[in-house]
DNA sequence: CAAAAATCTTAATACAATCTTGATAACCCC
DNA sequence: GGGGTTATCAAGATTGTATTAAGATTTTTG
């Protein structure tokens, strides 16, 4: 499973410096120079990280955090050239995860995002709900101890559905992240094998109790 | 609610500082400056947050880190004054949750404190007003503890209206956000969906508390 | 490489949630 | 009290969803 991660950016410099030292981990990227369009994405794509940039041209970076937190918890590490103790503050009080100052070095960058994405994971992440257990790494999965077999596209959606536990997953996000993105606007997609999906998994399919439907919007995952 | 923190620091000059400092934010507190007394402590004790300080007399930091991983996933700010790279990422890879170099301003522990609590105990930014609590990230509403569901369109006019809050929204403000531009000269629409959101948000819906009707013009949220 | 199996796509249907609409009653300010 | 505004209700319309199955496609198997 490859983490996607978005760049919010507009030194194109650093940018890049960015892009090569993330891509060496094996993160699936996309970047933008614009906290209007950073903030855009966002709001129709998951991602497991976000590195911002304070200083943007076109929006304040602090404003970006502040309003990206009204919907999403995802890790966010800023990174700025102020070094002032009220920007931090700032910055770390509207939500975000970290704060680093330039210049900083790659590792540390590298083991303070492998820090936030421990952190987040902890708190999120359950390979278990009722009697269905999950071995991700076999890909194996299994209710009251039999084992299941999910299809490639069942066993995305769950993961994706998993991984963002209790937050509502909008039809386009889930379709963006396992067709991609040219499966936008079919709904259908998604219902017909959340559908199956939910005949394996749940005790009573018809009556869900971890696959919940949040009509108008999408699905989510009840942790509970 | 009071917070239960643990200092392990030797210098007695740094810890009588982070006492002062954490006792003015109501933190409970216990201190030590060894190593091996901080395990004990937290092996026999739950806290809600560690300062640990690398350069410890008895016991390197990073063991106490590396041990105390191994059963609690309490949040940890490492402090040192060392400041190298190498330093850094080690404690961050033990399971640091933050690592701020000495010296360091009183206002940044803080802020650092307070993402790290909130990051452990998985809080978003929760709005609330009377007993109804919102959390925006999980699109989640309840009233006395107990959840509530809220349509599409009346979550959209709530959010609406609380990032306005106090502030008049005339009908077409409400209308152009909620159902499109389209829909300008529609009052009724929005009557009809505020009447059943305050069913479900107000203690007595007829005598409303939070959503205020301003004649004429349109509804403003009461802050108070 | 061809047959078989598995999976996905698509469309149709039944059903459920939500919205729109209009009617009626209540409110409120002059 | 009267005109304008608002609240409430519920029936009907609309939109959104679950489920099924047939055919298309992909993958696996022999």
């Amino acid at each position: 499973m490859t983490l996607q991660a978005l760049i919010i950016e507009d030194d194109l410099a650093v940018q890049s410096f960015l892009q090569t030292l993330l891509q060496s981990q094996n993160f699936h990227l996309q970047s933008t120079g614009s906290g209007q369009t950073g903030l855009q994405i966002l709001s129709s794509q998951t991602f497991d990280l976000v590195l911002l940039d304070l200083g943007l041209a076109d929006l304040d970076g602090q404003q970006v955090l502040q309003q990206l937190r009204q919907w999403t918890a995802v890790p966010v590490i800023v990174i700025s050239a102020r070094g002032k103790e009220q920007d931090k503050i700032q910055a770390l009080d509207a939500g975000a995860n970290d704060y680093i100052t330039k210049p900083f070095s790659a590792g540390e960058l590298l083991a303070r995002i492998r820090a936030a994405l421990r952190q987040h994971q902890g708190t999120v992440q359950t390979l278990q709900f009722g009697n269905v257990l999950i071995d991700p790494v076999q890909r194996q999965i299994s209710k009251g101890g039999v084992p299941l077999h999910l299809t490639k596209t069942e066993y995305d959606i769950l993961m994706l559905l998993l991984r963002h536990a209790g937050n509502v997953l909008t039809h386009n996000q889930i379709l963006r992240q396992v067709w991609g993105e040219m499966y936008q606007g079919r709904p259908e997609y998604v219902r017909v094998h959340v559908a199956t999906l939910r005949q394996k998994i749940e005790d009573n399919p018809a009556t869900p109790q971890f696959i919940k439907t949040e009509a108008g919007v999408g699905y989510r995952f009840n942790s509970q």
